[in-house]
DNA sequence: AAGAACGCTGGACGAGCGAACAGTTAATAT
DNA sequence: ATATTAACTGTTCGCTCGTCCAGCGTTCTT
């Protein structure tokens, strides 16, 4: 539910600001008398009175008679967020995979990525130019999910002990990758293709 | 603080389930007794027990003697989420353009986007080709963050009443739009060129 | 000028809530 | 076979916590 911005005074910036502050440092809410003690109010019915005031602009929701339960309305809406593991260096399955500490992590709802919460999913930046005849770039970032590919996907693969951004094909039952960029050839497995994951969205910081 | 997946009992992964969806849907955590209803349990205490065991494997946290006060570690670590709207159409400026409901929104980290929290942002639907010469393609999402633009920023701008997508330059003095792409003009503005964003981060679905 | 909103003080109440403790039975690990 | 873990029941306690009520002075709006 959209909601245009609306005007908060000075110090009802502040309580919420230390609302966030509190829920992104301990994860939870603060109580009247946490938001007491930060303000320096003598009385906890000052912190009521702020929240009573934000909830009626609409910035926070309240459950009635239950402790620590103030609530961004735009954290209900929200579509659930996925924590994708970026890693630098992958050579091996997605087993082994999730068992080594990746280089970063990124976050974003599960609607535009396309991968639901339950799936397993990694990240890596895509290195050199083979898929650029469509548009994937070198320092791209690609979010793929495990899943079992099918003719046409751009995968992430296994040839010899490295990992690489290629189109998964099919040819004569014989599963092969093949680069977007004719300066590269196709590359045939000397074993079955291990494939780690399809390719499902790709993210490039343009700054 | 990277923590490879543990092992989890059936009735574990229930309870950690419903703690995600409870969350997610009252936006706050449920006390021992919302959990023990829940689950049809005669004590409160077994849910206590669920939750020490839960701790215990590192997928909980929880603040002693705190009401409501269970965290997921993921939550602490994650970088603050920023939510984008997306807009179908704009012929405004960012004023108005917060007034007006929008079709969609993204939620990401604010460091995989480089946009913070307090910065004003928007998103759009790329339209045409005229930036395939930096391979950015109909139907890309281009994140933008309100602020001056320097020269060789791609921005989008108001031409015509119309938003779109181009490079900023600056010559003699003058500044105008010019595409990436030889098949699409140059466009100077009649007026005063009003810019809306720079593109900081583009995303593509691939699939 | 009057009324409303803002931003607090202050006190007291009772329900919500985590926690401690004791225990049982079943399943799993050694 | 024994020990440990898992999954609960059951009771009680005391603290945390939101809420109500009364009020004051200041600032803003009509």
């Amino acid at each position: 539910m959209f909601a245009p911005p609306v005007k908060l005074t000075d110090r009802q910036q502040e309580l919420l600001a230390y609302l966030r502050q509190h829920q992104r440092e301990q994860g939870v809410m603060p109580s009247t008398r946490d938001i007491q003690r930060h303000f320096g109010f003598s009385s906890q019915t000052a912190a009521m009175s702020h929240l009573r005031a934000l909830e009626k602009k609409g910035v926070i929701q309240r459950h009635p008679h239950k402790a620590r339960a103030v609530v961004f309305p735009e954290d209900l809406q929200r579509e659930e967020i996925v924590d994708i593991p970026l890693y630098g260096h992958i050579a091996a399955g997605y087993a082994e995979m999730q068992q080594q500490e990746p280089d970063g992590t990124l976050s974003l709802d599960a609607a535009t990525i396309g991968v639901n919460r339950g799936s397993k999913a990694f990240a890596l930046r895509v290195r050199g130019e083979s898929m650029i005849g469509v548009n994937i770039c070198d320092g791209d970032i690609a979010i793929l999910e495990v899943k079992e590919p099918r003719p046409r996907d751009i995968v992430a693969a296994l040839i010899d002990g490295e990992t690489t951004l290629k189109r998964y094909l099919v040819e004569n039952g014989r599963a092969f990758l093949r680069a977007e960029n004719p300066a590269f050839p196709d590359l045939m497995p000397d074993e079955e293709l291990q494939v780690q994951g399809v390719l499902k969205t790709l993210i490039r910081r343009m700054d």
